[in-house]
DNA sequence: GAGGGGGATTAGTCTAACCTAACATTTATC
DNA sequence: GATAAATGTTAGGTTAGACTAATCCCCCTC
């Protein structure tokens, strides 16, 4: 059913050594529950493309390393040891897709798969010259934000493109990263971070979304426009949801 | 006795994937072997800090995938697919050793191990940008030639430092690159590969060395002239060995 | 050609992380 | 409040790669 074997690596840059899968783990859990919710383990399954059970194992063990509080058939969350790992490892994923977009011109669709691989091997202090070398970046070249070395990340939550109603302007901020051929689709819109989008129409019935991006008009479905984030433009109050 | 427990990871960077340690595995092969030579299995064992048992078991397992040619016993040879590999995993190293020199401004010493990491996660086009972006080097920073993308190498043999009679006058090519201090200290006296080198005394019975380097004297050891490779100047026969 | 010494191998364990199949628990529904 | 559906967990197996301990094989010496 799934990936098959794969093996492991212990990681020795820096800090605790935490293994790839665990770091893994910890970011997904992060992800999922933005940092503090209670995650079910069967969604971690999912968006790790791993098995329930293996999941249930893995979130054990790491209980047992106290980097997750966790009770059978109640959800994951985080410890305060492991919301750190989590944001250490999210702030290397980050560094180095804008490393590698801004100083090695990588098209933005495939800085992802390659920065999954490098962020368990990269150690903090070439992260910390990554960043620096390329101007202490706030946001990875999606849009996310990058957490500090200290471990604080802005967490402001955003409306998505889907949820803006007709009439309003906004401007992109983030676009979720893991797709290559949706980021490569929305940089031949002109849909990328900072762009100015206004919605002209949007048809009933999660029907297609009318646009002006940078001049031009496009219509998109409310499945891209759902992983398109945007802050809302000018109009006083905010869109109805 | 050993390192104790590790994991490890399946590469997926492009070509055929191998494992971390497998590519460590036919490095070493390769560079104690300089590419041809059969290698002993406790040879390997040595320079990958692993017992000679574990490398037993895994020159198996090469074997199994044509990565090496191995009779019990006898010693192993790498086959040309694991040579390939050899070379690929090298050019990975040296390439990022160059690039987090040259564009990072990584200390000399501290190049080797941060590679050691990355060599097993960078993609190959990851690789290729980095030496375009520094100008496809041919050495990394301890003088160490690069394989290019095709394979090739440059396999010159030079003569150590040690090698070298009274008198003569050489350039530094390459210094070995695995101890951080010792390269501390051979940067500290300006021997690093383009300087140039004359031994103006050898005291007999494994004495120190004394040489003029950039205009100051200094006197060395053996043991640390064994680990610098030089390519005499001027002279016109190759000095006594 | 009989030992010995040292290098090399096998035998048997261990661990992390995965899997499938079977079972348990919670939640939703009537 | 019983039961079905959905969700989660255990049991047991696999793999790569490491380890220790015990043994084997080659070759060198006498």
């Amino acid at each position: 059913m799934k990936a098959g074997k794969r093996e492991h690596l212990r990681l020795e840059h820096g800090d605790e050594s935490l293994t790839g899968p665990v770091e893994d783990y910890l970011k997904a859990i992060y992800e999922i529950g933005r940092g503090s919710v209670s995650v079910a383990t069967n969604d971690i399954a999912q968006r790790l493309d791993l098995t329930a059970a293996s999941v249930s194992g893995m979130v054990r063990r790491l209980a047992e390393q106290g980097l997750v509080s966790y009770e059978r058939y109640k959800g994951v969350t985080l410890t305060e040891s492991g919301r750190r790992a989590a944001l250490r490892t999210l702030r290397r994923h980050r560094v180095i897709e804008a490393y590698l977009s801004g100083a090695l011109s990588y098209p933005w669709d495939r800085v992802h798969d390659e920065a999954e691989r490098l962020e368990h091997a990269a150690s903090d202090e070439l992260v910390d010259r990554m960043a620096a070398a390329i101007g202490e970046p706030v946001v990875d070249p999606h849009g996310a934000p990058i957490p500090s070395r200290e471990g604080l990340m802005d967490e402001t939550e955003y409306f998505s493109l889907a949820e803006l109603g007709a009439g309003y302007a906004a401007r992109v901020v983030r676009v979720s990263d893991d797709d290559p051929e949706m980021l490569r689709y929305l940089g031949d819109l002109a849909i990328t971070p900072g762009s100015e989008v206004v919605v002209i129409s949007k048809a009933p019935y999660e029907g297609p979304i009318s646009l002006r991006v940078s001049g031009s008009l496009l219509s998109i479905g409310p499945a891209l426009a759902s992983q398109v984030l945007v802050a809302p433009l000018i109009n006083p109050e905010a869109p109805a949801h």
